[in-house]
DNA sequence: CTGTTAGCGCGTTCAA
DNA sequence: TTGAACGCGCTAACAG
């Protein structure tokens, strides 16, 4: 199985290789090729299985078309996620990789769409020392990152935005000279918040880690919950925060509290079920938002009601975006923040 | 922003191109560099920002040290199950794009540990006259083609595996010469069956599509279920296999019906949700196994109680195997079958 | 209309 | 121990 090369090609069409390079290649308007040879040069390229070798022509044109991404470790909070064969995933595993996997669902999506492909790269938290240099290496014209929401990515300051284009997935933190891609936390929790408002809600309590916690997401998440409030006349208590599903019971029973909105869904669940241990019936005693949206969330608590988390979208965003600047595009022009919306299912419901 | 070659750096150690080659690469033990023009390339390299264009080294040598992972788009028309429960979201969809997501997923942990990326190629249903030939072009030097149950991977034959190395993923049926990773769906259903006849129960029925269902996978399910049953020493009863909610129902109250081993978690939380309707309890009443353990289903019907499908250690093992195939490993020790295990939660009891 | 020529950046051979 | 020369496969400029 040896490899066929522009040569053959032209040495079974008799002609010489830049005109066969010219009739496969179908630029070069200006140079004219015959109806005849073209047909030879076709025939014979055909026959002899030619394919164009991508590596010679992205060494002449010095252009790949190619565009990486970088998936930075989960940190979670000291666990890093290494496969563990045989062993049963916790759901934060679970989310984190079917959350990398809708990420690359879309970026799959947007790639077709684009007509190209693209290189994931598998990159540890415990990069070595060169760590960058393999981008700068020809093979990708730019870069998306996955961010960690506790971290900012490290090639986002390593990597000089001259050299190669970047994009940053999932913040909206970036040095000069990168766009982002990221999903409106703050909005969505607003939404949720002005929900459970137009349900007649006025006690509404934030549910897990919030502005303090040291992961943007759930900052912004806890800043558009106060925002609906404020925004509705409220006066946010702080005391109506807390991490502790225990509180919130506490809080229930002293008629302090008839709705809840989550920083995510599984807190939301897991908190859904100490409710309903402590027997307090959801929606009919309280209602609860949810945020993410994740896979099995309308079976969950009777159909939780949450804000979507346009995953997709923002992968679709983050490569659009990445072409974009490619393109020559200005960086403001390639800074998405996705909106999000509610999916209304059955843990809210009107107030009295 | 210039590229920088190995001419800049040679100029700037003052030695030859070929030395500052023979002292990168590290290769040529043959030829000895002394120490100091080592040194003085070194801190040249290093200075300069110097980083080996790839596409070089690949024409040069003819490897480029990636793999591909082709995704076919999923069929999803057809006798592919289509079932639309919430106006908000297509629940196989998004189930479709977090398996993929957690298959790449996956895939990175293996390439993580291979040290090596990968390329995604998104490949339509629709493909174009010269399908394949892409793959050819010397980028990748080997495909995970992630095949769709219902129908073979069209590349799997159109591609030549002496040309390039192929592994199949999540099928077991591929022409000679290339290698596969698939689940053990077969024994996963066994496994479910054993499971609900170590509880007592002798009248299993089987829910959902099954052995002509036209998808491979679901066909062996059918088929463990009915061997689990068969090396019990009971007759699988053919009036037990059904697609039909109702059926089920109407079975549980002739007495006919003990407990219900899913074809998938989806449709078993279908079926869970019409029983429930109907007012029968699980697991009270009814016990019920589902398969693949999908995100959430351990807050679905109470726990569900399921197969757990194990995406990421197949498609790990995909990626091993095609490392190995181009090792040079023989395809025979490149084909998997990934054994499943039993997540064993609250929707199964005891008969009784 | 077609062929000749000259590199793209690199690794390897061979000669010094 | 080092350097000059060659060619991987391709495309673009120029010459015919």
């Amino acid at each position: 199985m040896t490899i066929v090369t522009i040569k053959d090609v032209a040495k079974a069409a008799g002609v010489s290789q830049a005109t066969v390079s010219k009739v496969l290649t179908g630029n070069s308007p200006e140079y004219r090729v015959s109806r005849d040879t073209v047909e030879r040069v076709r025939k014979a390229a055909d026959e002899l299985g030619y394919v164009p070798n991508v590596s010679a022509q992205n060494l002449r044109s010095k252009r790949s078309g190619l565009i990486g991404v970088v998936l930075n470790e989960f940190d979670s909070s000291g666990r890093s996620m290494h496969l563990k064969l045989n062993s049963q995933l916790d759901s934060i595993q679970t989310i984190h990789l079917t959350f990398d996997g809708s990420l690359l669902s879309g970026l799959t999506e947007a790639a077709r769409i684009h007509n190209t492909a693209f290189v994931v790269y598998p990159e540890s938290t415990h990069p070595s020392e060169d760590i960058g240099s393999r981008f700068l290496d020809g093979r990708v014209e730019g870069l998306i990152l996955r961010t960690n929401p506790t971290t900012q990515h490290p090639l986002l300051t390593r990597l000089d935005p001259r050299r190669i284009k970047m994009m940053a997935l999932w913040t909206q933190d970036v040095p000069p000279g990168v766009g982002y891609a990221d999903i409106d936390h703050k909005s969505g929790a607003a939404q949720a918040t002005e929900h459970l408002l137009s349900l007649g809600h006025q006690k509404i309590a934030f549910f897990g880690p919030g502005e303090h916690s040291g992961n943007a997401h759930f900052s912004l998440r806890h800043q558009g919950y106060r925002a609906a409030l404020q925004k509705a006349g409220l006066t946010p208590d702080p005391e109506l925060h807390t991490e502790d599903p225990q509180k919130v019971i506490g809080l229930f029973r002293a008629g302090k509290l008839t709705a809840v909105v989550g920083a995510t869904d599984l807190q939301t669940i897991m908190l859904h079920g100490d409710l309903v241990q402590a027997g307090i019936r959801v929606p009919e005693d309280l209602s609860l938002v949810g945020f993410d949206n994740i896979l099995g969330a309308e079976f969950i608590a009777g159909g939780l009601t949450t804000v979507h988390h346009p995953t997709q979208e923002m992968a679709a965003a983050a490569m659009n975006g990445l072409m974009a600047l490619i393109r020559g595009e200005t960086v403001s022009k390639c800074r998405t923040i996705v909106p999000t919306h509610m999916v209304i299912r059955n843990t809210t419901r009107k107030l009295g």
